[in-house]
RNA sequence: GGGGAGAUACCCAAGCGGCCAAAGGGGGCAGACUGUAAAUCUGUUGCCACUGUGCUUCGGAGGUUCGAAUCCUCCUCUCCCCA
């Protein structure tokens, strides 16, 4: 902790959405130098996916930056809460995940939060810990200090009940022991997404009210997804996973609307802001084409979850596929199975079918109707078509998917 | 506890005995145009060797009928009003 609680206050307010309240943390940042103990900085997520995406790093990256100036980043599991599901944002109740789950993605959270965080100094806590042993009295006591009115002032839940949707009552319960988690660690601060606001202002009420000195709460933007409007989720099918290979992380960031750009190279890259600003510039100036900064996007994205060697690789890959519409190179043999083929051929629509590449027959019927599908790079409308085995041919359907089909096993006597 | 409304395909939402595999919109997919951007236009969006008197689907289970998403009974779930 070398530099001054005013120069850290700088860089930590920066990109954030809100701080309640600057001059609280101001004051617990000087305490922190003067005391040599460094603050305890709090991010809950909800085992709810099996993987993290750009959205969750953009907190993530926050945490990691008071790591960075030598405070204590705890990355708080909520495998407790994740069987209740937290209900911010939705306009339906969140369907329950069962404990097998929630483990299961817990682990995986664990594994790829160490991308962005590091494992050495960072305490992995699971809210179970505190949440199983606690009693229905104290699970009562708890309940007790938050009214119904204000509950029903939260935005989500004050429109399902506008519009005649279900509010469980276990989804009352999820901001209090949110809150409680803050409470259980004694946390000095909180991150979380703007949607999390709420959620995390019981933090601070609950934490007075167990007689201990209310949490910062930081929000950060939420990131929209590839859709460009809706905030990226797993559920909405918009996200790039950290965990995602490279080129298919190249790709998903090639897809995102021009409009996003400068927002995710200054949400999800760690590029100083005079490098983002130069960004910013080429392309209102228009020297820079919007392509150009989103293929260094791209490698920025890829050299960070995997390697500058595979976002390079990613890139050519994406052009050669994209750009001068070849094969990839590395499309997966498929030999279709020997009920599929009679007199040395096979009916494509099977063929697509079995080998996965459609999802029914009926589906890939209609690709090819619509002209969706080239063998050899050559089109086929037929949906009779039959391919023949003779050699290797190259099927693509639609965009981007490719199967290579090769020659059967020469049949044995 | 009493009364009322409702549950339709990925989502919203029409249909209220045959013409319904089910209008319309959104989303998705494919094509044209491109920069796998946006906008726009076109097609398509249950399954099945599919040009059909075919199969499955309209919360679930039964029933009425030549025939049901549409009518009846029971069940499950949700919402509203009253207590």
């Amino acid at each position: 902790m070398t530099r001054s609680p005013e120069a850290q206050l700088a860089t930590l307010c920066r990109k954030a959405a809100e701080v309640i309240a600057p001059e609280e943390l101001l004051g617990k940042l000087r305490r922190a130098s003067l005391t040599g103990r460094p603050l305890r900085v709090k991010l809950g997520m909800d085992p709810t996916a099996p993987d993290l995406h750009l959205g969750h790093t953009v907190v993530v990256q926050k945490l990691r930056e008071f790591q960075d100036l030598g405070h204590e980043a705890i990355f708080l599991i909520g495998d407790f809460t994740g069987m209740i599901g937290d209900p911010s944002g939705r306009s339906e109740t969140r369907k329950v995940l069962t404990a097998e789950e929630v483990a299961r993605n817990a682990e995986t959270y664990k594994r790829q939060i160490f991308k962005v965080l590091d494992p050495g100094r960072t305490r992995i806590e699971f809210n179970s810990r505190w949440m199983r042993p606690m009693s229905a009295q104290g699970l009562i006591e708890l309940a007790a200090r938050h009214t119904v009115a204000r509950m029903l002032e939260r935005d989500d839940f004050a429109g399902r009940q506008a519009s005649g949707r279900a509010i469980g009552i276990h989804e009352f319960l999820y901001p209090l022991i949110q809150g409680y988690d803050s409470v259980a660690l004694e946390a000095d601060v909180e991150l979380g997404g703007t949607d999390q606001k709420f959620n995390l202002l019981v933090g601070r009420d609950l934490q007075r009210a167990f007689g201990q000195e209310p949490q910062v709460i930081m929000t950060m933007p939420i990131l929209e997804g590839l859709d460009g409007t809706q905030k990226m989720s797993k559920s909405l099918e918009n996200y790039i996973g950290i965990d995602e290979p490279p080129r298919e992380m190249f790709g998903k960031v090639m897809s995102i609307p021009d409009a996003l750009l400068l927002r995710y190279y200054e949400l999800v890259t760690p590029l100083p802001p005079e490098d983002i600003e130069e960004v910013r510039r080429g392309l209102h100036a228009g020297g820079l084409h919007p392509r150009e900064a989103k293929v260094r996007l791209g490698k920025v994205l890829v050299g960070l979850y995997h390697s500058p060697r595979e976002a390079e690789e990613a890139a050519a890959e994406f052009d050669r596929l994209f750009r001068d519409r070849e094969t990839p190179s590395d499309v997966p043999p498929y030999r279709p199975p020997g009920e599929l083929v009679e007199d040395g051929s096979a009916w494509l629509v099977a063929l697509l079918t079995a080998a996965g590449t459609c999802a029914s027959r009926s589906e890939a019927r209609r690709l090819i109707l619509q002209g969706g599908v080239e063998v050899d790079g050559i089109l086929v409308r037929e949906e009779a078509y039959r391919l023949p085995l003779d050699r290797e041919h190259v099927v693509r359907v639609g965009k981007r998917r490719f199967l290579r089909v090769v020659p059967p096993e020469p049949r044995k006597a």
